[in-house]
RNA sequence: GGACCCAUAGCUCAACUGGAUAGAGUACUUGACUUCGAAUCAAGGGGUUGGGGGUUCGAAUCCUCCUGGGUCCGCCA
């Protein structure tokens, strides 16, 4: 299926020729032979680096080996012509078969190709968004969403079998702030005066959740204690809110398939758990850690803590799991949630992380080492920040002048795809720079109506055709031939949609979905130039208006150009248009 | 003081995880719609990849030291 994985078989099969006939000395490592697109074209469709990779181990000239190598490859059926270039690179051209029976392929397989079985169905939990539930999601938390949605879609697509899950930090203080301050509003809700003082959440958003709890329990909770009330208001309010945001989720396209709450690893001695089988490693002691240098804290007085030894896995210093009162530190809970995933049999475990909590990646990984005795693969990836502009200009926000940028402000105003696409066009290591104006009122700047525009272009070829009496049939297209797509624009595209496969496979090993976007971007543009073509070249119009076997190939190679597209923009979570409006 | 992320065309960003002459968009200049949707296309100039050194056939990419920016640094989560 992928057409650079097969020239790279016949590239080793004529290398292992070579050690059977001495060329080559034997048990020489062919893990670093790839078979590329070159950056130039006019270099060829694929190039090897066989030769000067092996030059070194082999001992012999590059170019000499590129020669002998070429002279083999010439015997391929696929391959037309190979040449020697530069230091030893071998330019191979593919034949033009090659690239129809890729359009055959492609309506073959419909939206099964690209997938591969990189992934050999391992489990992979990936965890994303995770913000503490006490109000709706901002900015931020749209671009750890989206890119940790596209990337779970990415690996699944990539034959691996994935968990996309979401950790509720419902066991800290800040979820007994969230009760004090639901309580405010449910005070209000009786036509109390109240103050919010620091401490509490003043936003808007708990307003109605005041009045639902004064739905729900009446007076009850006026003038009692806080012991009486606390634990009640505060499973109510984290349940709001954790509806609310499962709502902005939602609004974005996004669904979690597993809600993991630290709450329920307090109590079932889920901790303790996690932290003894660390002791069991000797990774836990007493020690007393020293003061932070160059950085001021006043009132820093040496105490003995419990540690994990977090050094002896990669850590800059141990990191303390209990405060000086002997109270879980937030890290105890974060080791025990891993564990747990640990425990639950995944294979690869992937964590998304603001770029703010950059600074937990070590203890995090070093944790996750203890745990797994480094059997389960670890990535945690960061998302750096989003800024926000209006026009240009740097858009503030603030809580308390009401400028503040929720994800469903920003979904609400430029929808859900656009979002997705812009702020996957951007590598995640990257920031951001969000102009919510801009994307919606020069949509040229947008590149997701570029790729949409091309998706919209190809339904209205399907939709002229039909008027001219020219049905597509899927059945039938299957069986076309595409001997006479051959133009060079043409073979541009089946070339483009045949790099498809390897893309993907490139993309999950990294873990890098944004290479998605802009592969649909060069393929978009592809597509836009044969176009246009068209006007200066009737021939290469995708209808013919006197020859309708014509234009149903035509219709056919453009009809895999939708299957990509299609498939691609649906990693992304973004739909494909059939019209423009 | 330390850790992590980053620095590429005027601007916003890519670059196949080490490959050939570093590419797109935008902006600027010019051209293409009686024709499949011009939200498109074609052409042009634009670079010491922040700086120095190193590793090798080969470096934007790996190592090292600087410079500049961001995030963070026990008893908050």
């Amino acid at each position: 299926m992928d057409l650079f994985y097969t020239v790279r078989q016949h590239v080793l099969n004529e290398l292992e020729g070579m050690v059977a006939a001495g060329e080559l000395p034997s048990g020489l490592d062919m893990t670093s032979v790839a078979v590329e697109p070159p950056r130039d074209p006019l270099h060829g469709d694929m190039a090897t680096n066989a030769a000067m990779v092996l030059s070194k181990s082999a001992k012999k000239n590059p170019r000499e080996i590129a020669e002998t190598l070429a002279n083999r490859l010439s015997n391929v059926d696929i391959i037309e012509n190979s040449q020697v270039a530069g230091p030893g690179f071998l330019n191979l051209r593919i034949s033009i078969k090659a690239w129809q029976l890729i359009l055959n392929t492609i309506l073959e397989l419909g939206s099964a190709y690209g997938r591969t079985g990189l992934g050999k169905n391992l489990r992979v939990n990936v965890e994303f968004v995770s913000a503490n539930p006490t109000g709706p999601l901002h900015v931020g938390h749209t671009r750890g969403a989206v890119f940790g949605d596209a990337l779970s879609e990415l690996l699944s697509f990539a034959g691996f079998k994935v968990t996309r899950e979401y950790y509720i930090n419902d066991g800290g203080s800040q979820v007994d702030t969230l009760a004090r301050s639901v309580y405010l509003r449910y005070l209000e809700a009786h036509g109390q005066d109240v103050a919010f003082e620091d401490g509490t959440y003043p936003g808007d958003y708990l307003i109605p959740v005041g009045q639902s709890l004064k739905e729900k329990v009446g007076s009850d909770y006026i003038d009692k204690p806080e012991h009486y009330w606390l634990e009640d208001v505060r499973k109510f309010s984290t349940d709001a809110m954790m509806k609310l945001i499962k709502d902005d989720l939602a609004a974005l396209g996004v669904k979690m398939d597993t809600f993991f709450s630290e709450k329920s690893l307090y109590g079932g001695g889920k901790i303790e758990e996690a932290i003894e089988s660390l002791k069991s490693k000797n990774l836990i002691y007493e020690g007393i850690l020293d003061s932070p240098k160059g950085k001021k804290v006043e009132d820093w007085e040496p105490r003995v803590q419990t540690l994990f030894k977090s050094t002896s896995h990669g850590d800059d210093v141990d990191r303390p799991i209990k405060k000086s009162d002997g109270a879980w530190t937030y890290f105890a809970p974060d080791i025990a949630y891993h564990f747990d995933k640990v425990e639950r049999n995944f294979d690869q475990l992937i964590d998304i992380f603001g770029a703010d909590h950059g600074g937990y990646v070590k203890r995090m990984k070093a944790a996750v080492s203890a745990l797994s005795d480094d059997k389960v693969k670890f990535d945690i990836k960061l998302t750096q920040l989003v800024k926000l502009f209006k026009r240009g200009e740097p858009f503030k926000m603030s809580k308390r002048a009401g400028t503040f940028v929720t994800l469903r402000d920003l979904v609400d105003q430029v929808g859900s795809d656009v979002t997705r696409f812009v702020m996957l066009t951007r590598k995640n290591d990257a920031p951001l720079d969000f102009d919510f104006e801009k994307v919606l009122e020069q949509s040229k700047d947008n590149p997701v109506y570029y790729v949409q525009y091309a998706s919209a272009r190809i339904h209205s070829v399907f939709r002229k055709a039909k008027q001219a009496g020219i049905h597509f049939d899927e059945e039938q297209a299957r069986s076309e031939t595409f001997s006479k797509i051959t133009h060079e624009a043409e073979i541009k595209i089946a070339r483009k949609l045949a790099e498809w496969p390897r893309l993907v496979e490139i993309s999950a090993k990294t873990h890098e979905p944004h290479r998605i976007a802009f592969y649909l971007y060069e393929l978009a543009s592809d597509f836009h130039s044969l176009w246009n073509k068209g006007n200066e070249n009737d021939a290469l119009r995708f209808i013919q208006e006197k020859d309708h076997n014509a234009t149903y190939t035509k219709m056919a190679m453009i009809s895999a150009v939708l299957v990509v597209i299609s498939s691609g923009l649906g990693i992304l979570g973004v739909e494909p248009a059939t019209h423009m409006n």
